[in-house]
DNA sequence: TTATCGCGGATAATTTTTGTCTGTAATTAG
DNA sequence: CTAATTACAGACAAAAATTATCCGCGATAA
């Protein structure tokens, strides 16, 4: 029914890495205090893009994440996937073949439901749009559009924090 | 993260009632045996899409639900919208403003988050795409493309059931 | 060597979803 | 009129998912 709130941290610290210079890191711990989430939750999201191969980790003092590839090779999709898993947000459970329909051979039935294939189509539209969308765009959009005050609150904190 | 099944109810109820001879009803009785779904849980879908206006309801004995409109006037939203209600899947929580960036002053912020703005887009696409489809036009490729077998074993029940 | 950090798995708390129950009003059949 | 059936709202209960913490391990830097 909703988006929990690890799709909007993974979007956040993702667009956050990505406005790194190269070769400064971020902890977990970091950009846990930089959105006041909880250190260790927040730390699953993370791990889900570590593991999704969108960022890179080293352990360690002095350890933390940074983009594994370029931001224009990174889709919002990617990291939206990464973090709340593949499964369809409709799921049919092929109630059409239920009550009177079991008697009725399993060959008769198209392959996908009509409705399913409705909510699917949409589905696919959600997603289609996010695929528009990396954070080398984000990153573009937000150096034109976010004010310079808060750019540089921000950049001072992550030199502070970083690497 | 997902829809409940309650939308998979909705929906197919809908296309069921959106089949009925005119002036013929189903009560949610008849439904929950239709797709063996939990009658009293089925049941407040039912009422969500009353309450909605888009099925009407008679109380009584032979009772039941009938839709309120013309099948080409309720659109695959209208019943997803009523069940699932109009909050948004994604939820900005203005993380935006969180850590050091308290500091910044309100009126320095755009008005909606960069991110936010994205997911929201995707969003209005996968409802765009849900407004399109109609009960009518399910109706419609129903009829053409479910196997003749399977229409009959429905009608047969309905038949039975319906008042 | 020690402290920091990522990672996976286990566990706990909280919230949502799913499902049931009760009482009331409406309506039909007898 | 009475009894049975149905919708509906609200309270309640059970189950599942989300949110959050904890522990132990391996890696790494000082």
């Amino acid at each position: 029914m909703k988006h929990g709130n690890q799709v909007e941290w993974a979007l956040h610290c993702a667009a956050t890495l990505a406005a790194l210079e190269p070769g400064v890191r971020l902890s977990a711990q970091a950009l846990a205090e930089l959105y006041e989430a909880p250190p260790k939750y927040l730390a699953k999201a993370l791990q889900a893009l570590s593991r999704a191969g969108l960022v890179e980790s080293t352990s360690g003092p002095r350890g933390g994440y940074t983009l594994a590839r370029p931001a224009r090779d990174i889709r919002v999709i990617d990291i939206v996937q990464a973090v709340q898993g593949e499964e369809r947000l409709f799921q049919c459970t092929e109630i059409r073949r239920k009550g009177p329909c079991r008697k009725v051979a399993s060959s008769c039935f198209t392959k996908t439901c009509q409705l399913a294939s409705i909510m699917w189509s949409a589905e696919s539209a959600w997603r289609k749009e996010l695929e528009k969308h990396t954070l080398e765009s984000i990153l573009r959009s937000v150096e034109q559009e976010v004010s310079p005050v808060i750019l540089k609150v921000v950049r001072g904190w992550v030199e502070e924090k970083a690497s």
